[in-house]
DNA sequence: CCAAAAGTGTTTCACTTACACCCATGA
DNA sequence: TCATGGGTGTAAGTGAAACACTTTTGG
């Protein structure tokens, strides 16, 4: 490699999988206006600046695109398939974050595209490599969920121990145990018990919960291991 | 992002972190011949060409910078700090490997540039932020190596419990109890036990037990989970 | 015969799993 | 009063951790 390197570059782009959650596991798409791949959904995304790192250029795209803004944005997986995009040579740099679907339900896409959720279990084919894309999000989702608590970040500030159970089984795909399930995430000590309850239910209402991050922070540099 | 997208774009560069296995965890390195940190050791790598992946570019500069071939190579994470080159913008993906130390002790370089390995508990200061590209790697290793069976990589295809353990032992920075150790990977029932035992050694020859790869992928089919 | 590492079992304790009924509430 | 989910405990089994001595071999 020479000081001066000039040779052809491929061009640089980022694409976002940002999950929500409702009854499903929830993914947000943008519709393309353009060609290639015009009218087909597709992951929000878009080129790389000069000025700016991937993390800002995620984050960038991702608010233009729909509106998503306050998210913690994690980097997935660099793609560079050679005719990933039919124009020219692109790589490009995933990104994935959980959000509480509450916050963005209704995305004001600051120009003409349109954006909304998807349920992952029910959805159209996308645009470029972004099947693919969209695959391995799942994934490493389903991979993290079991050992880090990054769940919460899909749930409401105050949620209930049946709406995270209903979380972990939605993403791993499988039932849990109800008992079990509760003495597990309870004995763990990040749960802040609230004197609260949930609202306008048909039955009794559920006793609310908080994660507590500084807890659980501390609990973290005291070697503590989180599992499912 | 228009059709003809000709923004200026950084460049696009691959970086391999490659372990293998001694008394210690080492890594390779080589020693650049020319600025920016003439001089300074740092991780193989380069630039990535129009017409191959980033899969490709990684072996093909391992290979042209240290001979060394026939590795799987894992991606691992996409630097792109603003200032990560003093020339110019460029964004590198890093890379990083297992292999066995004893097929590649001698490295012949093809180009004029000295490749070498260096203990990961003895470093000295890398060029560019290969510091902190290491860093990732050793921590990508660590979190791995307890529950995906990439361990074995590091060693010959023949091998003792305790050149095991030990190497779990180097990895993890802690020590293991043996009697455990060694029942706890038998009963996982991917090692085959040879009828051979080390040989030269001034005292008790061990056993030899080889990495049984399609007993481990039968395994994995049938939904075990490998751990520690 | 000495040094050096190989090899081997048992007990204790903690955690996981399986499992079923009563309770509180609003409609 | 009924339907709906909320909330609770125990027993059995499995796996992790702690722990020390004998065996083999070459020098």
């Amino acid at each position: 490699m020479s000081f001066h390197y000039q040779y052809a570059r491929p061009a640089l782009a980022v694409d976002c999988v940002v999950f929500g959650l409702d009854e499903d596991l929830q993914v947000l798409l943008i519709q393309r206006d353009i060609p290639p791949f015009e009218g087909r959904w597709a992951l929000p995304g878009g080129f790389v600046r000069m000025d700016e790192t991937l993390d800002e250029a995620a984050k960038r795209e991702l608010e233009e695109e729909t509106g998503v803004t306050r998210v913690y944005l994690e980097q997935l997986y660099t793609f560079s398939e050679l005719d990933r995009d039919p124009r020219e040579r692109v790589v490009s740099v995933a990104y994935y974050a959980l959000v509480k679907l509450s916050d963005h339900r209704v995305k004001a896409a600051t120009d003409a595209r349109e954006a909304a959720w998807f349920s992952v279990i029910d959805l159209p084919k996308l645009a470029f490599d972004h099947d693919r894309v969209l695959a391995t999000a799942l994934a490493r989702l389903k991979g993290n969920v079991t050992y880090k608590p990054i769940g919460f970040e899909l749930l409401p500030p105050k949620f209930t121990l049946s709406q995270l159970q209903r979380m972990y089984e939605v993403i791993l795909e499988k039932e849990l145990d109800k008992r079990n399930f509760r003495k597990k995430v309870l004995t763990m000590g990040f749960l802040e018990e609230l004197d609260e309850v949930e609202q306008d239910v048909a039955h009794r209402a559920a006793r609310l919960y908080r994660f507590d991050k500084k807890q659980y922070h501390e609990l973290m540099k005291q070697g503590f291991h989180f599992e499912l």
